[in-house]
DNA sequence: GAGTTTAATGAATGACTATTCAGTATACTA
DNA sequence: TAGTATACTGAATAGTCATTCATTAAACTC
């Protein structure tokens, strides 16, 4: 019989659950109804998961995984702040443009609650927004971004543009491609960064 | 017997209610909690409100509607755009940072489902955005503001930056008052305007 | 290929809680 | 004050589901 360690089971569990639970939402979506679609009993997802919760938090950290790891790849490639966060807020619309299921989650389903968000916070998010953090001071030392920025308080700012136009996109029912507006929000974010 | 119309109980009902869910979450809350902190008994509950979920949106009602009918009360008393962004982005902070639990409720709690989320964009937030967008559009006619611009979009983004500082402010401990960044967040919002 | 270990199953359990409703209390009416 | 209408109560109901675990199946070992 196939170890557990393979992963393939827990990757087919997780699959599983992005799409029943981006369709009925999490408290409407039962164990059951996730170890059906994976094709394996209830019991089976116990297993890999040690209760419902820990689902959600595993769907998260995949997907923030590749999120943050793909974009520490395009923040090297980039030279220049600017050509930095040209790359990080094409490279954010695209991969949450890529897959609606998951985008529902991440948008939506992972903001439950205080504890839950609190945790994506303090974690990951706060991870992405130190990135973040840290392209606004390379603009401002390359004196391409004004120099009375609050750093923290840039990167705060352009997470909230980025995560509503997610939000947005989500819930509309529109099938323009997230990334069409990448433009729009670029020259948006270079005015408030003082780019001249 | 006071009249079922005296409207006192279902206050109260919903006063308890902001507190157990900023408390306890949503889906944690019990009716129960809820009628005992009312100091009503469970049963009463659904003399004013036909299901749990209902006293969510009633929340809300409630909260977003002070928060459009004193928005719109600023909007007018500003003469240019500029006056008029920078009153709601005033009022918008002070609102939220006026009232913690309140904040969790409308940062997190309200959130809860995509059906939920829906209705709120669909209705009262489309509303929010709606102003934000005729302020947009008047700057643009005024020739301060960029003419470039797209009024839908820059009102998303201008929400993004306001709803992130507020989320942000109701997950972090820090007693700092969400009002003390609204300097930052309307040099960073102009900026992305193109006001000069 | 007998024996052992590991994985998977799915029916049963147990706990939880939204909602109901028969009964009680309070206010109004004449 | 008797009678009626309205508001309130809270124990009982009814349904839901996460989680467990005794049993079965598969894989591995030598």
């Amino acid at each position: 019989m196939a170890r557990i360690s393979d992963g393939t089971k827990r990757e087919a569990i997780l699959d599983a659950a992005v799409v029943e639970i981006a369709r009925h939402g999490y408290h409407q979506t039962t164990v059951a109804m996730i170890a059906r679609r994976a094709g394996v009993a209830d019991g089976t997802i116990y297993l890999y998961f040690s209760n419902k919760e820990e689902i959600l938090f595993s769907l998260f950290e995949r997907a923030m995984g590749r999120f943050i790891s793909e974009g520490r790849t395009e923040v090297d490639q980039g030279a220049s702040a600017t050509e930095k966060l040209s790359r990080i807020v094409e490279l954010h619309l695209t991969l949450v443009g890529r897959d609606r299921d998951l985008a529902i989650i991440s948008q939506v389903e992972l903001r439950h609650s205080l504890h839950f968000m609190d945790q994506l916070s303090r974690n990951q998010v706060g991870e992405y927004l130190a990135i973040l953090g840290q392209v606004v001071v390379q603009g401002m030392e390359e004196g391409n971004f004004r120099a009375d920025l609050d750093p923290v308080f840039a990167a705060k700012a352009i997470f909230g543009v980025l995560d509503e136009m997610a939000t947005d996109w989500v819930l509309s029912r529109k099938n323009k491609r997230l990334e069409s507006q990448a433009g729009s929000a670029l020259d948006f974010l270079f005015g408030g960064l003082g780019v001249s």
